[in-house]
DNA sequence: CGGAGTAAAAGGCACTT
DNA sequence: AAGTGACTTTTACTCCG
């Protein structure tokens, strides 16, 4: 949208609130200051980038010079096989000219065959609709697939498929991705989705990560909050509470050699609770795919040593229709903070 | 039922022969 | 490449209100 100002000299952009994302309709939108970028935690869609500069830096003042400096053509997309560049040799023989040349037979021939004839570009196929078909089920948005069927083709540069079944590696691949995203998935909920086992998606992921040499510290609890949240029906201030406990337990190195899954499922359930909107340990069990000890061992620590006073349980837990906070869900920020 | 707690088994990771 | 060891998580269980 543009406004004008009063002076009618200066215009400016104005970005309407964004509430659901586009593509999976997921109300949890976040800004990632850092970024710049606004993202969506369920999806990884990036909605909004680089927030400050969003047109071309050239200018045009007639068609001409539009045409002259533009510099992109068709999209290009790693999701089909040959990146939608190749080229297509006109049936005719002929050439350019107009006059019949022999050789554009045999160069045809060629062309089909170096095109789709190699297994490596079958299997590639293969890998691409695999992934596909695994990214749109965890509904993970298509620059993530995208990336997915990049990080395919450099695996396959440096040979690193043969021997290998291709259905693992895309498998790893889409949950290395998703790691590197920000987005991750669980290998749990990646396992679900594909035909090979969650101990060789792990497997496969290491070598991957050795091999190809991409630098991923391990995920931060707060990656899986909003999912796990949205996933219990929690609302707004309990996924803020949930992001702002952790933070607080990464500081005080309560995180560290622990598996962020557990963390994530240990503070959900801290600020549930603070919240008022209790969740019982089996329920964040459920969702988070953790064990109730687990969580009971997470959120014991990060209670002990962030000082937090959690509000006792009230029996009637069989519907509890009445959501009137019990305490006002300012005070646990005092809390917190000591 | 929901939670607290425990011991033992299992699993993953960084190391070493 | 199997072994080791410190570690977290899971399994299975008991006890409490």
């Amino acid at each position: 949208m543009i406004e004008v100002d009063k002076n009618g000299e200066e215009e400016k952009k104005v970005y309407r609130a964004t509430t659901k994302c586009p593509e999976c309709d997921s109300p949890l939108i976040r800004q990632d200051y850092e970024r710049g970028e606004i993202v969506c935690d369920s999806c990884g869609l990036v909605i909004e980038e680089n927030l400050m500069d969003q047109g071309a830096e050239w200018r045009a003042f007639d068609y001409e010079q539009m045409v002259k400096r533009a510099r992109t053509g068709a999209p290009m997309t790693y999701m089909i096989h040959d990146k939608g560049l190749s080229t297509f040799i006109d049936w005719r023989d002929a050439n350019v000219q107009g006059k019949s040349a022999s050789n554009i037979q045999r160069l045809r021939k060629w062309q089909n065959r170096v095109r789709v004839s190699s297994s490596s570009e079958r299997s590639l196929i293969f890998a691409i609709s695999e992934i596909d078909r695994m990214g749109s089920a965890l509904g993970l948005s298509k620059d993530v697939r995208e990336a997915a069927a990049l990080m395919y083709r450099k695996a396959m540069e440096k040979d690193l498929i043969r021997g290998r079944s291709v259905e693992g590696l895309a498998t790893a691949i889409l949950y290395a991705v998703c790691r590197q995203k920000g987005i991750p998935r669980t290998l749990e909920e990646v396992g679900s989705v594909s035909r090979v086992k969650q101990k060789e998606i792990g497997r496969t992921y290491r070598f991957l990560s050795r091999e190809l040499d991409f630098r991923l510290q391990p995920s931060s609890p707060s990656e899986f909050v909003s999912r796990f949240c949205s996933r219990l029906n929690l609302k707004e201030d309990v996924r803020a509470k949930a992001i702002e406990i952790v933070n607080q337990a990464e500081q005080q190195e309560l995180t560290v050699g622990k598996g962020p899954i557990s963390i994530a499922a240990a503070a959900i359930y801290i600020a549930a609770r603070l919240c008022g909107d209790t969740r019982t340990q089996k329920e964040v069990a459920a969702a988070t795919g953790v064990t109730e000890v687990t969580i009971r061992n997470r959120y014991k620590d990060i209670v002990e040593a962030l000082g937090i006073e959690l509000p006792q349980l009230q029996p009637s837990s069989t519907t509890a229709s009445n959501l009137t906070s019990s305490s006002s869900p300012l005070s646990s920020e005092k809390e917190l903070s000591g």
